[in-house]
DNA sequence: ATTAGCACTATTCATTAATGAGTGCTAATA
DNA sequence: TATTAGCACTCATTAATGAATAGTGCTAAT
């Protein structure tokens, strides 16, 4: 029996490292192969693309080891190979160099940084919009997370006998309204005491600490505050009340009912589930908010298991101060991984900048 | 050469409405056979569902007058004719007793109602998600029409040096917001001068009326505003500044790519370009403000040539003083119409009264 | 006016055969 | 020893064929 060596696998095992590499150029093509086409792909065809020559023989013997250890899949005896979700992995944490960003990508993206004064909502749902378009998936944007934007300012303000209105306006630049219901009739010149109490007291912090701290701050206070004081912890904390869940613009879904990879009936449920129970994805793109950089969920990497045919790619958005949100593209596993990494980046990056520039700091 | 009578067409014309009836009656039958089983309608199954007895040559007669008349089409010569438009059209006009809103639907929508001081935008997210889960078709909500709201409140806040936060609350309890920038740098106490003047005089005015007479009445009022007044122009103009397009919600759209007559390519092209294109959708539900009820559109009734393969049931939703926006669904043509209509009016009315409640008349 | 009967037409479905892309193995080769 | 050529084999895809089926249109009988 002869034993082969098997190449990634085993590095610096055997010294045959040459071996080593080869294989992994091999697997390299294969992706790009499919990622390309998204048809199986087989040892003539690859022999002809691959840079260096080898015979259609020896690439079949790559590919059977490759297969062996799991990078590559035949759907039957007869056909081509095509790479699993580990061989993405592979793929994509072996990309070292990322391509530039092409002019007309740049060029597609600039509407997102002319904006003089738009609403933050406005700049996401065009950033995610653009990005659908130049992807030609299914793209995702959270808001800035409430708990921790910092406040700029709130305001409360009287419009009838049992509603106040709050608004909160955070160091980002986002604006919040919520309606309170109250019991007392309250005047606008006693919320207005309120405002401006809560404003001294509590602006620069994220609606978190303050959410934590108002009980205690507003007691040590009691000295200053006196009748006004019940009140006004009772309307703080009603007022920063965390109600919004945290929303996600979602554009271009359909684009992904177009992709060949999709066109199963099981296919387009998983995928109309996913996006009906919005949960999972908002719970990548919180977690991509953790780290910097570009995080990258292949197929079955996912916990949800709808995502299991899909691959993530999100990168997180920032003012100068805090991280935010995040964007990100889900497509089909054979995504062009460079292309759309660096895409989404360039618009995360992008996003930044714009809202930095809009940020109160 | 045998000439029949055309039925439906020339009514009245000949004393026959006996069989102008009946073929009425067979195209009703062919109609709602064809949105239950989506399969072109022959001659022999039709004698069976059909209420009377007519043998399968007679229809044969009777559905060769009606594709004559354009009710019905062949897709080949050997096979079962299918509903045209027009058919639809005839079909929906000829509906006059509704269905009663069965019991599990109004289970369903209930939760529309359940709200305490819960955002506009979050009531009609909500129908337009439950209404989507109920028909399993593309639904959208069109957001208040800003022009014909009328002023509760307006409320200038100072945010920084160049930038003041504009809070409009309209009668229905629509918050806006947004962001305007100055050159001079105003006082709060300023703004709040201003303020108090804007909600005096616009307080209960439609914002079309305050964008037109906002001029005039300041002028008018000179007296009583003497430096402060050339300001207080320039603020109130930009503040009341046309600005929000006019938003739309949308859900579903997936549900469409699941449905039969949508499978081809084309037609998934043609959807997505629909929903991507959003001016078509948007005018269809603007038009259904101007009329009370139910609204209709079907196939190639449609200006957009990308919905000529779907029909459109929109209905408008109001508060006690003025239509705000509309609600609608979007689907294939040969949609169950009465089941849709009454849905819609129902989800419509549901949110007519919801919103009455909220809002500060 | 209605219906039964029949010839005719087109789709759909299963079967078959040909094609071709691709593999695995073995033996020859550099 | 690694590579390659050669060959047998497998299996999906495609086209062709024919039977079954659902439907129509027309004509003649009721």
């Amino acid at each position: 029996m002869k034993i082969r060596v098997k190449g990634i696998e085993n590095q610096g095992a055997s010294g045959k490292t040459n071996s080593n590499e080869r294989s992994m150029e091999v697997l390299q093509s294969i992706i790009e192969n499919y990622i390309k086409n998204s048809e199986p792909v087989g040892s003539r065809t690859l022999s002809k693309t691959i840079g260096f020559k080898l015979s259609p023989a020896t690439i079949r013997n790559i590919m059977s080891d490759l297969a062996e250890s799991g990078y590559l899949i035949q759907t039957h005896t007869s056909a081509g190979r095509v790479p699993t979700d580990k061989a993405y992995r592979f793929y994509v944490d072996s990309i070292s160099k990322k391509p530039a960003i092409p002019e007309q990508i740049k060029q597609k993206l600039s509407p997102v940084s002319n904006v003089q004064g738009t609403p933050v909502e406005d700049i996401l749902s065009k950033a995610v919009h653009l990005l659908a378009e130049l992807t030609k998936f299914a793209c995702v944007v959270s808001t800035p997370k409430q708990s921790v934007s910092r406040l700029q300012r709130i305001e409360l303000i009287k419009i009838s006998e049992d509603r106040i209105l709050v608004i909160l306006v955070t160091k980002a630049g986002v604006v919040r309204d919520k309606i309170i219901f109250v019991k007392e009739n309250h005047s606008q010149e006693f919320l207005s005491s309120v405002t401006s109490f809560l404003n001294e007291e509590f602006k620069n912090h994220s609606m978190q600490e303050i959410r934590e701290g108002i009980h205690q701050s507003i007691v040590s206070d009691r000295h200053r505050y006196h009748d006004l004081l019940a009140h006004a912890v009772r309307l703080g904390k009603k007022a920063f009340e965390l109600n919004q869940p945290g929303e996600m613009f979602i554009e271009g879904q359909m684009n992904l009912l177009l992709d060949s990879h999709f066109h199963e009936q099981s296919s387009v449920k998983s995928l109309i589930d996913a996006f009906e129970q919005k949960t999972a994805i908002m719970k990548i793109l919180d977690d991509s908010m953790k780290n910097k950089g570009v995080h990258i969920h292949i197929g079955i990497e996912n916990d949800y298991e709808h995502l299991h045919k899909c691959s993530l790619i999100t990168a997180s958005y920032r003012n100068k101060q805090n991280v935010l949100g995040s964007i990100g593209v889900v497509g089909p596993t054979s995504m062009d991984y460079k292309r759309i990494i660096s895409t989404v980046e360039y618009t995360a990056k992008m996003l930044s900048k714009t809202i930095s520039e809009q940020s109160y700091d």
